[in-house]
DNA sequence: CATCTAATTAGATAGTGATCTAACTAATAA
DNA sequence: TTATTAGTTAGATCACTATCTAATTAGATG
């Protein structure tokens, strides 16, 4: 039931102040010390607002130092807005269709006790996969090589191949040796 | 500012209740008691959810004897869906434009006592002055014939033909000499 | 290490809101 | 007219939440 992820949407956003954050933050990345001046509120209110921003998804972060600076995960929260709206006016087809065949590739390459058995070699397969690996990894989040590594042999021995298709499908940048998500409007795509 | 009326539409889908009633009238009008019976809720509660949604303008009711059937009005709710991620993600330009004009016409043939001089020949400024008649309808109440003329009155002598021009633009529409509002998605558009 | 800055946590306060029961109004039906 | 049915209003209760101050944590810098 993601009813209540959708209430929890709707409610986070059923708020003034989160409202005028978001608009703030849609013209660029801010850091809550300059959001709290713009708005003339205190650095605890900003936390506050922040976590329920954080906790719906809408809005994620990146640590510059001593410094958090906050952004809008812009498709995350359209594909909300659009979400119930969606839902009353088509009742579940192609949806779960999709979703139906992604949990079988799933199935089929990552066993039981959550390793992954092979790299599909099928594009359509292997993207979905690579989905399914990165999601225990952090956005925002920057990762030295060696931690990559050891994430992905969570799954799978070979690190290396695994890492390198995070990279060349756009799931990951890699600067220094120092690995980082993608936002999710850059990484590969099955159609 | 319209900010205090997209803060409300959203604390109004806020809450689990207001969102089962809402997938509830997506397949159909319902009336108060049976919507109370499928939440196994008490009557005053549906009052209470359905006062919101009424104020917010995404649900309108009808009144059939003793009985009032609630409708969602799917246009208004898909508009206000949209209405903040448009806001941050396009910064006011057309729609501006779009309202200038509407005001312009408004102005030329509304006068500052508030009646109209006279209804325009043409058909864009016709239907624009007509939008802005209808207004103080309510929706989904049965007007007798006597009645509208009343009203239409307030704004000009001839009622007969501007009685005839909501109707040939679909903005209402008649049964036994008893009027009643269109949805608007059925209104004559400009475009 | 000592200090500075940004952010978080804890706890208090005041306001809002979802739900109920009981009492009331409105309109139909007998 | 009286009874019945649907809806609303009033008021109480309980839970949640936006905001603040004060205290604390976490890095960065001198």
């Amino acid at each position: 039931m993601q009813l209540n992820r959708l209430v929890n949407f709707h409610k986070t956003l059923g708020d003034p102040t989160r409202i005028r954050i978001l608009t703030l933050l849609a013209t660029g990345p801010l850091h809550g010390q300059a959001i709290a001046g713009k708005l003339g509120l205190k650095a605890p209110t900003i936390t506050h607002h922040m976590t329920k921003l954080r906790d719906t998804g809408i809005v994620y972060q990146r640590r510059d130092k001593n410094t958090i600076y906050y952004y809008i995960d812009e498709k995350k929260f359209r594909s909300y807005s659009e979400a119930l709206s969606n839902m009353l006016y088509q009742p579940e087809h192609d949806k779960e269709d999709d979703s139906m065949k992604t949990q079988a590739v799933v199935n089929n390459f990552i066993a039981k006790d959550g390793t992954l058995t092979h790299l599909p070699s099928q594009r359509k397969k292997k993207i979905i996969i690579l989905k399914h690996l990165i999601k225990g990894l952090e956005r925002g989040k920057k990762y030295p090589e060696k931690e990559i590594n050891e994430y992905i042999k969570k799954f799978h021995p070979d690190f290396a191949t695994i890492r390198r298709e995070f990279i060349i499908n756009h799931f990951m940048y890699r600067e220094n040796n120092i690995y980082e998500l993608n936002p999710e409007e850059m990484w590969a795509t099955i159609d």
